[in-house]
DNA sequence: ATACAGGATGAAACGCATTTCAGAGCAAGC
DNA sequence: GCTTGCTCTGAAATGCGTTTCATCCTGTAT
């Protein structure tokens, strides 16, 4: 209950010295600074922040949007961003937006009304355009590419990585791809279906629209996949699945059905988690920690401002080779 | 860059008017309030909502401490705080600790810094005690039995649950059971002693120390269980497994080595996460979702001060069975 | 005509810590 | 002896929105 003016009064001392002794600037004798810091504690005082911030302009608090924590795409994200946050001293504002809208434009009004210092984007549907509005009011920094902009980015080349797993798989025999996708309208289904379509053409494969797997975000999704599978006329020989999670249910139920993999269905899985490297899953690594920590050191070195014009920063991805293709 | 009371200038009435407005209030005459909106507009008036904070002496901000994000445990348990959150209009400040006491009263005194209006706790190292200090700054939840507190609790009954679990295993015959922890000294594990001891003394086995695997917390963790199992000179014949994706490993690992499960290794898990149910694997739900929502909710009631005294709400649980046992 | 309730409005106090500025005291340098 | 440059200190301005209190006005009840 006691503020830094009671202290001063207790303390004999004005209200600067109280604050330089809270804040250890130089400039104060050792005999106030005791006398100080004794009253404080008699009073069991604690600064109320919210003054701090006001006076300040800075929360030392950043905002981290994203649709939902309960998936391990976005929680792996999410430990790298807290890495450096973490060491940095931020806090993370929890923003989940379940791809609301409205909720993801109220994680970003958080920048304008002085909330966060800043705000880490792993996903959202609204569009660049619109989010670029926000960069008057306090550094972002997005998860995806979103090309030129006035915000930064950090991001795996996704064309580029899926590229590269189908040519493994090519180089491997197979002709017959499909893949699975989160949602359709992403941008990182976009850039995955630019190095499919080319596939395709190279191949002199027909585009079948039932090879794309819409709506697999977790391992039961994944398991479900068989399903989708055996009522299909024809059947892919290949599957890039994105997401070890997916993969694994996937892996699991062909194990149940005496699927053999990867014999009569290889896949590859995205993100390098454990239960792939357990599974033997072939798998993208995309560098999820490194990318979260990636965005924070960026998002602080515009708040700190060694760095004001918007960077874009493409991580390296990783073909890991291990059984399942 | 504006503030009210250039709004206010600007529309040519006090600033208690433009208050009124950006609040709501009844009592603005509908000619001032669209002249007030209007300037708002042109301005792109933004409130400081750290100005509100200070003066409010609220912040609609919770802080949520826990380990780490990156765990199924604790991704359910914060995608229901963060549930009753959002629908409650507040925000969640994630303090990941990964059990560092100088982090844990970081987050404890962001109550005392006026920083939070209230903290869940899903998990701590320090002592209870130590927490009850903090609830002379605001209100705290946590996540885990305590006993009779200062601070509120959701919890489910670890012991009864565990007792539930062994019953089962010793009606399906088995008196050779074993179990997994994530840590040794972790309140749940006591109230799982508990239970484990009285059940030894009831089928008069001696206690195994090598029975009771510890630091037992993701997938991988799991898949190493078999080996582990395997260099013992007795085996358990049931294992309870604290978590399903611990589960989830020591099944695949099971299956690859041709231990079938549950002739040879009888398995219940706990969490009943999805992965689980795709695995048939046998578990106890504790409710990890209504306990993050419930968790929040008591929270909520003492902010409101709807509750005052300190409530220890008891979940249920549930056994599932499937095929594991 | 009088009283009273309620709508509408603004001045000022309030919440609390930081920072600038001015000034005092004192030692070192010329 | 005088200037320069620290060290140390406090008064006052600052950041900005909310809320109380007093006041004025208008319509309705008596």
């Amino acid at each position: 209950m006691a503020n830094i003016k009671e202290i001063a009064r207790q303390a004999g001392v004005s209200v600067s010295t109280v604050s330089r002794v809270l804040n250890n600037h130089p400039y104060v004798s050792e005999e106030k600074r005791n006398r100080v810091m004794d009253t404080i504690k008699q009073l069991k005082y604690a600064r109320n922040m919210n003054a701090v911030h006001l006076i300040t302009g800075r929360t030392m608090n950043i905002a981290i949007m994203l649709p939902f924590v309960n998936h391990v795409y976005f929680s792996a994200l999410m430990e790298g961003v807290g890495k450096g946050a973490l060491s940095a001293s931020y806090r993370l504002i929890l923003c989940q937006t379940g791809y609301s809208q409205d909720k993801e434009r109220e994680a970003l009004d958080m920048l304008r009304n002085r909330e966060v210092d800043g705000i880490v984007v792993l996903s959202s549907s609204i569009s660049p355009t619109e989010i670029e509005a926000y960069c008057a009011y306090g550094p972002v920094v997005c998860c995806q590419d979103a090309g030129e902009r006035r915000f930064s980015s950090v991001y795996i080349n996704h064309t580029e990585a899926f590229r590269k797993a189908i040519r493994y798989l090519i180089r491997k025999g197979h002709r017959h791809i499909g893949f699975t996708v989160g949602r359709m309208d992403s941008p990182s289904t976009e850039a995955r279906l630019i190095a499919y379509r080319e596939m395709l053409e190279e191949l002199g494969e027909p585009y079948r629209k039932e090879w794309i797997l819409d709506r697999c975000l977790d391992i039961e999704d994944g398991a479900a996949i068989m399903e989708r599978l055996f009522v299909m006329k024809e059947r892919p020989s290949a599957l890039l699945v994105t997401g070890d999670h997916v993969a694994a249910g996937l892996i699991y139920e062909a194990e149940r059905r005496g699927v053999s993999i990867p014999e009569e269905l290889a896949v590859i899985g995205f993100d390098n988690h454990p239960i792939g490297r357990m599974l033997g899953l072939t798998t993208i690594d995309n560098q999820l920690l490194q990318m979260g920590e990636m965005a924070f050191a960026i998002l602080h070195e515009h708040i700190e401002g060694t760095q004001t014009a918007p960077v874009r920063h493409e991580l390296d991805f990783e073909l890991i080779e291990r059984a399942s293709v």
